[in-house]
This record gives structure tokens, sequence and C-alpha cells, in this order.
DNA sequence: CTGAAAGCGCTTACAG
DNA sequence: CTGAAAGCGCTTACAG
């Protein structure tokens, strides 16, 4: 069984390999006859074409690389979806590439990754889709990328969110409308744009409902469990206590509703407690926790398709959206008890 | 900033280009001197070997695919996690590849993956590691492949995984020091060899202290939270209860801590649970599950290491290695109260 | 120890 | 509409 190379293809169809490229390539100025010809004999033959062959031709790698630095494994997994649907769709693989924003030279880390693979284009999740630094390097080497889930303002570029303030302003009202006045903030990451919409769409339910923003009812977290579980002691031990706890993402609920437990405070009896992103957590605890689910697929999904459209056609593409966040309302928060 | 590659380091350098390239691979045959100047010309031109052209003259990509298909998204990151170690180290990168083993076609689907992206090598997780169809196709194809927490006899390959027997067996006999008799069990996916295993050594547990074993004590489950939840509902309405359930992964059990809770069953005092994997979950709920770790990144690590090593040295490598599991106990186990 | 030639399997740029 | 030539940036096989 040798190898079939366009050369085969060639000789046995009794065509230049150009004209098999050609066909290849979809291109036109191929007589329908010989193309029908050439497709016969890729069927015959098994005939696929090496995309390493076509990527030392074309200066391309068919490869696009995603980078994430996150606690939350199911965020990760589902941005590693989209991001395979869209590859996949258009030929193209995906290498990851975890790495950390804060880690002493990522440009470097990410210089040796271009290096090494020669990526067509490159996905920023958070919190690199928030990182100036990273998207002047991007540009400075002409590396097409596509951020996800960032806020920050760059107009010439493909950037794919989901409405985070409307999302939290959502979620906090829906503990307003339950009666909750006291209602604790648990915040995010600082490097992620989403932590500041979140605290203000919180805010700005507040500010609606008449309701006094207290800056003592606000604990610093940074999305992992661990500091959700810090600040859930902070939150849990005020007094008076808070009725309703409004965390970041549903780990540090997670967190919140864990500690709560653990010293007989029963939820949502004695305290509602919401999270942000719909993650499987959510649901496989007891009480469920009332969230906001993000669409985390097809946000990356839509970016990397841009993004890889913009590799091949049109390299300056200009695509900017803002998908919706949904509430979703499960045991973990009532009404307020009198 | 033009393009530096052999050609431009060779003239730069006074050598030919084979020289450098007898550099870059670190062959012998080349003097002391010019290997030097050679290696400060790499510096001087930030020169550094384009992985696409070396690919197609050794017919090599770089690349290692990552198989899986498995509900926990903390698995996958571990499996991820450790291979992208290995492949680092030795400078190659991870593509990652969900599929389905029972969708059609999975032949198919691998048959294209190695097409478009030319792949050095696979790692199989399970259950793909368990499949003797994969592994008769890939031998066929002839593309080296690591197989992961399988226990299917092969002896020509590379393999590792822990020994779930020994841990579920360990895990068992702690909840028969406790006090219990009756403890139902929620088996696993059928697909996965570590089913049957886990399976057996709570049989082994019960029948080297005397206990009779229960077939209605037992519940089919499939690794999924969802099938948890099914096997939760037949075990904690059997009559009489069990008085400890042993779920074969930890998001089993977490369902079963749910329905428990839900039904005000207290664990672990009326309700003894124990999980299987030390996924993140078994310590983010209360009480935290008591559960068997196993060393999936190193096991992962490992097998790519393996594997890579088989690729580029010693193509008929056997490597065949067993970890150790560990019983880790947490709050959701407690002696029996009579 | 060193190098000139040919080749990996494609595409690009040009000619007809 | 079709093709011969050159090239992408490396390595292999050979000669000296």
């Amino acid at each position: 069984m040798k190898k079939v190379t366009i050369n085969s293809v060639a000789t046995y169809a009794g065509v230049s390999k150009k004209t098999v490229s050609r066909v290849l390539n979809n291109e036109p100025n191929v007589s329908p006859a010989t193309r029908e010809k050439v497709l016969k004999v890729f069927k015959e033959l098994d005939y696929t074409p090496n995309p390493i062959a076509r990527g030392l031709a074309r200066n391309r790698s068919f490869i696009i690389g995603c980078l994430y630095d996150n606690p939350s494994k199911s965020y990760i997994t589902r941005v590693q979806s989209g991001a395979l649907e869209a590859c996949h769709k258009f030929g193209y693989n995906l290498l990851i590439h975890p790495c950390e924003l804060r880690g002493e030279a990522l440009i470097e880390n990410i210089e040796q990754l271009l290096q090494t693979s020669r990526l067509d284009g490159l996905v920023l999740t958070p919190p690199f889709s928030d990182s100036k630094e990273l998207v002047a390097f991007l540009k400075k080497k002409g590396l097409p990328y596509a951020r996800v889930a960032s806020a920050i303002e760059e107009d010439d570029s493909i950037s794919v969110r989901s409405n985070d303030e409307q999302g939290a302003l959502e979620l906090t009202e829906h503990l307003i409308k339950l009666g909750h006045k006291e209602i604790a903030f648990i915040k995010g990451h600082p490097d992620h744009s989403a932590t500041e919409l979140r605290f203000s769409g919180y805010k700005k339910a507040l500010a609606n409902h008449g309701i006094a923003f207290e800056p003592r009812l606000v604990a610093e977290g940074n999305f992992s469990y661990h500091s959700g579980a810090d600040s859930a002691k902070t939150i849990l031990d005020l007094n008076p206590r808070p009725t309703a706890v409004f965390a970041s993402n549903d780990y540090m609920a997670a967190a919140v509703l864990k500690l709560a437990t653990q010293r007989q405070l029963k939820v949502p009896e004695a305290l509602s407690i919401a999270g942000f992103d719909n993650a499987p957590i959510a649901r496989h605890i007891w009480p469920g926790l009332t969230t906001i689910a993000q669409p985390v697929e097809e946000m990356t999904r839509l970016a990397v398709e841009h993004l890889i459209l913009s590799i091949t056609e049109s390299p300056d593409m200009v695509f900017q959206t803002v998908l919706e966040a949904k509430l979703i309302c499960r045991e973990s928060t009532a009404p307020l008890e009198k």
C-alpha cells in the first residue's frame, strides 16, 4: 500500500499536478470534464491531501490554539467544545495551551508556543482576552486572534461576549423581588473584566430599587472555590447577617452553601444563595443553585468561526457580538421569611 | 524583519545548510568550533526551525492526539494536564479530540482525524483504551498509541493504569470496619474496564469479611450524575435500606448525597456514602465524600512520555505500569449507629 | 568532519 | 482551460 500523493493522482488521471491542485482547492479554470475525472481518481485512490505539505507551501498549519487559565474545569470544557465545533467545521484542529496570566514571562511562553506550533490563530479566553499586553503582542506579531468573554474596548478585532452586567442585574432583582434587602456580594478575580461588570449589575439593581449599597456586604473572591470558602466565612460572620448572598460564580456559591450547611443554617429558608455561570455543580448539589446561564459554547464557537474566516478570507474582519445571559431559578433562593 | 530560515543561518555562519541541520538535531560529526559558531548565529538571528518544514521532510507533525469520551469534566482536565506536561517536555503539542465510542463510525471519525492532522501518536483514555476494535485499527494503520486506565490485556504496547480493584477493596473494607454490612454498590459504565474491577474489589472485600454478596444491593449506573440519581432512587427505596452506598465515581455519589439530603436522610449518621476518583466535587459538597484518589495526571503523563519515546526512539517499546490508588477519608462515612 | 543534490507533497507565479 | 518550473524550509542518502 504505497502512499498516494498529488503526483500519483496526476499520473493516474493523466493531468498535471497543478490541475489536481486546482480541483483540490476548488479553483476555477478547470473544465467540468477534467474536474470530474480528477474527483473520480480521488475516490478510487482514496486520496487526501497532506496537510503538512500544504502547510509548508501556504505557510499554514490549520491549527487554532486555545489559551486559558481558569479554575473552572467545566468552563474550560465548554470553551473547548465550542472551539472544536468551529474548527472541525472548517477542517481545522484545536491545540490547547493552558498557562498563567501572572506567570513570569507570559509573552515568552506564547512566543515559544508560536515557534513550536506555528498556529494560524489564537482564541483568547478570560483572563487573556482582557490582557492588553497580550493583545498588543499578537498584533505586533501579526497573529490573528479572537477574544471571548471580554469587555475591554478594542474595535478592530473579533470579540464575542455575553451580557454579564445585565445578567447580574436580573439576578439581583430576582433576589430583591423575593424581599431581600441585605444582599451580600462576592466578587470574582480582578484580572477578569467580567468581575466589574457583574459587580456593577448588582449595584445597579440595588440602586433601581432604592436599596443603599453597603461596602461591608462585599467580599473579594477570585472565582476559585477556595476563595469562595474564605468569603463565605467573612459574610456569614457578619452581624447582622445578610439574608442573601450573590456569588460571582457557582463554585464560590457552592462554597457558601457548604459553610451554611455545616453551620446548620437552612438554605434557602434562612439564607438565599445565588451563583453565576450555571456550572454543573449548580445542579449537582442540594439545594440547586439559582444562577445565570451564559452560552459559553456558542460564544466560543462564534469567535472561532470568525477567527478562521478572518484567516482564510478577510484579514481585517471586525466582529463584535454580545449574547444574552439567562436567569435560571432553582431551590437555593426563596422569599425572605419574616 | 525577514524570515530567518536554515538558509539564512547557513549563509550567515558560512557553512552549508546540512551542517546547520546537524547542529539543530544534535547530530555527531560537527567539529566543536563549527558547532559553537552555528549556535551563536542561532542566537544572533533568533532562529527557530520551522516545525512544518521539518515535519514534511521527516514525515512528522510533532503533535499527539488525545481521545476521550467521558462525562467527567474534571477527569478530562486532569488527563489533558498530564498529557500536556509530557508533550511540552519533548517539544510536542497536544490536540484534543473528544468523540463518542458508541457513535456510528468511530473508526471513520478517527480515520478522518488522522487525515486532517497527521498525528504522530494517540493517547487513548477510557473507554477508548478498552476498545479492542480501535486498538486493532491503530495497529493496522501503524499509528503509535498509549493506553490510559485500561485493564485489557495486550502485551505489546504502552499502558498505564491505577489499581482500581485494590482501591475499591480498600474503600469497601473501610466501610466494613465502620460496622456496615448492608453496603449498596453503584456500577459504572459497562464499556469501561474499571467498572468490573471496582465491582470486583467490592465483592472481594465482602467475601474477605464473610459478608454475603447481595445482588439486590447493586445498581447499574454509567458514571454520569444522572445515572447516579436514578440509582440513588432505587437504592434509597430499598426495604430494608442499606446503611452505606459505594458509588463507582464521585458524581454518582454526589447524586446519592443530593437525594438523601432532599429526603432529610442524615449523612453520614443515617447513611454513609463513598465515591471514587477524588473529583473536585468530592470536597465541594457537605459532607465531603470519602473516596479513592487516582493519580490521573501522572498516569497520563507517563503514558504520553513513553508514547513519544516510542515514536522517536524505540518503535516497539513495551511499557506497562500500575500506579497506586489511595483512600481519602472525609465526612460522608461514619460508624454505623445502632 | 563537511557539503551538493535530491526529495518530502504541496502551492505560487508565470507562460501559453 | 492547462502545465512546467520554482519554491516553501527542512532532512535523507550519498560522496568526498
